[in-house]
DNA sequence: CCTTTCGAACATTAGTAATGTTCGTTACGG
DNA sequence: CCGTAACGAACATTACTAATGTTCGAAAGG
C-alpha cells in the first residue's frame, strides 16, 4: 500500500465517521501506530483533519470544499480523459489561460508538451510549467496563492487578466448548473474565474460530472458564456441536456 | 564524491581549457565514460556548455553570465552570510521586495522563518516560499521567466512594480562601481531592478565581492539610489571606499 | 568501409525515504 | 497526586528510488 493510498483510507475514515482513535486507524491500514500518529501529523498540517489525544476528528462539519491533498487523488482517471479532450480542442500556436483547480492541473501536464502560451493561475501548474521546459511559453500572472493548491488571486491576478487576451481560457468550477450558472468555493477566485472569462475569446470547462447540477455559493455567470464542457460520463443527463439548451457544447469522454 | 561536485569539475575543465574529450573526463574525475556523457547531456541542457562528439566545448567565448546551475554552487558560504547580514536588517512586519540571483535566494531561504510580506522577482524563490509554508506571506508578480533561474521580467513584472510600493528592496546584482552605478547583463532584468529601486523606500544591495568594481553592459542606476550594501571581504577596498563616498552604508561580513 | 562514439537496455550499487521499535516524557482522568 | 495511556524523539530496519556501470547494436565521421 503507497504512502497516499494510506492517507486516503485515514481521511475517508475520519470523513465518514466524524474521528477515530490511532488504534482504530492502525488497525484499518495494517500499519503501526507510529506511523498512523505521523500520517495525522501530515494530513493535519494539510488541513485535512484536526489532530486529538489519542486520534483525529474531522474539519469539515460545513459543506466545504475538502482539501486539494485529497481531490488530487481522486478521479484521476476521469481528469485525465477529460484533460486530454481539452489538449485535443487547442490548437498549437494558441494562447491560452489555464485556470486553477486538479483537473486544469491534468490539463497543465499535456500542454507543457504542445507549443503554446500558457498563463496558468495556480502555483502547481506554474512550477509544472517552470520544471519542465518544453516548447510551450509560460507567462505568470501576479497575484496572491490561496490555500494548498495556489490559486492566485487578488488585484494583481485580475489587473494580470486585465492587461492580456487569450484565445482561449480553460476554466475548472466548483459547481455548474444551466438554473446557477457557474460557482465557486471562495469570492476571490469567483473573481479572478469572472475575469479570466471576459479575457478569453472562447471559453472550455472542464469539470468532472460530480460537479453538475451542483452549487457553490460564489457566483461567477451564467451558463451561457461557456462554448464546451468537457466532462465524463458520471454527469447527469438532464443536466446535460439543459446546458446544451442554453447553448454550450458537451463533450463526454 | 557527489553528482553535483562532478558537474562543477566538468564544467570548470570545460571553460579552462575551452573543451574536453569524455575520455579526459572520465580520467578527470573517475566516473565512467557513460557517466560523463550523461552529465554532459545534463550540463548541456542547462546551458553550460555545448556537446561536440566525442566531448564537450565551452559555449562562454564572449563575456557572457555564467549560467545558473553553476553560480548557485560558488561561494555558498560567503552568500550564506550576506544573507544572514541582510536579515538581520529587516524587521518583523516589513514588506520586502526580493530580487532574483542566487544571493537573494539565500535571503529568501532566511525570509520564509520570519513574519513579513514578500514579492520575490524570480520563480525559484517563489517556488521556495510556496513549498514551505511559514509565518510569511507570499506576493507573486506577474512576468515571463527568464532562463533556468526564473527571473521574472517584461511589462507584467513592471506593471505588478507599479501597483505596489515596499518598505524594503533587496537587490542583487552583475555589477556594481561608484563610476558606472549598478548595472546587470539583460536589459529585461535591468528594467525590472529600475522599477524595483523606485519602489522601495529603503534599497538593500546583496552582492559578493566579486561584484564590485565590475561593470556589466545595462545599465541600471547610479550607486547614491542605494542605502546599504552588504558584501564579503573579498571586496577591493578602493571601490568600498569610493562606494561609501558616494553615500551607500557598507557592511563586509 | 572502418573506427569511434553514441545511447538504449539491463544489472548493480548507493543513497534516501518510509516504517517499525523502544523508551523516556508528557498530558489527561480519576 | 498518582497511574495510565498517549506522545514523540532516537535509533534500527526495511523498501524504494536514483545513480552508476556494463554490454551491445546502431549511427555518425573520416
Amino acid at each position: 500500500m503507497s504512502n497516499a493510498d494510506r492517507h486516503g483510507l485515514i481521511a475517508k475514515a475520519v470523513r465518514d465517521s466524524g474521528g477515530a482513535t490511532v488504534q482504530e486507524l492502525a488497525e484499518l491500514t495494517g500499519a503501526s501506530e507510529m506511523t498512523i500518529r505521523r500520517d495525522l501529523d501530515t494530513l493535519a498540517a494539510q488541513g485535512v483533519l484536526e489532530r486529538v489525544r489519542g486520534g483525529a476528528r474531522t474539519l469539515l462539519l460545513r459543506g466545504e470544499e475538502p482539501p486539494f491533498a485529497l481531490r488530487a487523488h481522486e478521479a484521476v482517471d476521469a481528469k485525465r480523459r477529460i484533460a486530454a479532450e481539452i489538449s485535443a480542442l487547442v490548437a498549437d500556436g494558441e494562447s491560452i489561460l489555464l485556470d486553477s483547480g486538479t483537473t486544469c492541473l491534468e490539463v497543465a501536464r499535456l500542454l507543457r508538451e504542445r507549443p503554446v502560451t500558457v498563463m496558468p493561475l495556480s502555483l502547481q501548474a506554474v512550477h509544472l510549467f517552470a520544471e519542465t521546459p518544453g516548447p510551450a511559453t509560460l507567462v505568470v500572472p501576479g497575484g496572491q496563492p490561496r490555500a494548498a493548491e495556489g490559486a492566485l488571486t487578488g488585484p494583481l491576478t485580475l489587473a494580470s487578466l486585465a492587461a492580456l487576451r487569450f484565445d482561449t481560457a480553460v476554466i475548472g468550477c466548483c459547481g455548474l448548473s444551466a438554473a446557477d450558472g457557474l460557482t465557486a468555493y471562495d469570492l476571490d477566485d469567483a473573481a479572478v474565474k469572472k475575469a479570466a472569462i471576459a479575457s478569453a475569446r472562447r471559453i472550455l470547462v472542464a469539470t468532472d460530472g460530480g460537479k453538475l447540477g451542483r452549487t457553490a455559493y460564489a457566483y461567477v455567470g451564467p451558463s451561457s458564456l461557456l462554448h464546451t464542457l468537457v466532462t465524463d460520463a458520471t454527469a447527469p443527463a438532464d443536466e446535460i441536456a439543459a446546458l446544451e439548451g442554453a447553448g454550450t457544447l458537451v463533450k463526454t469522454v
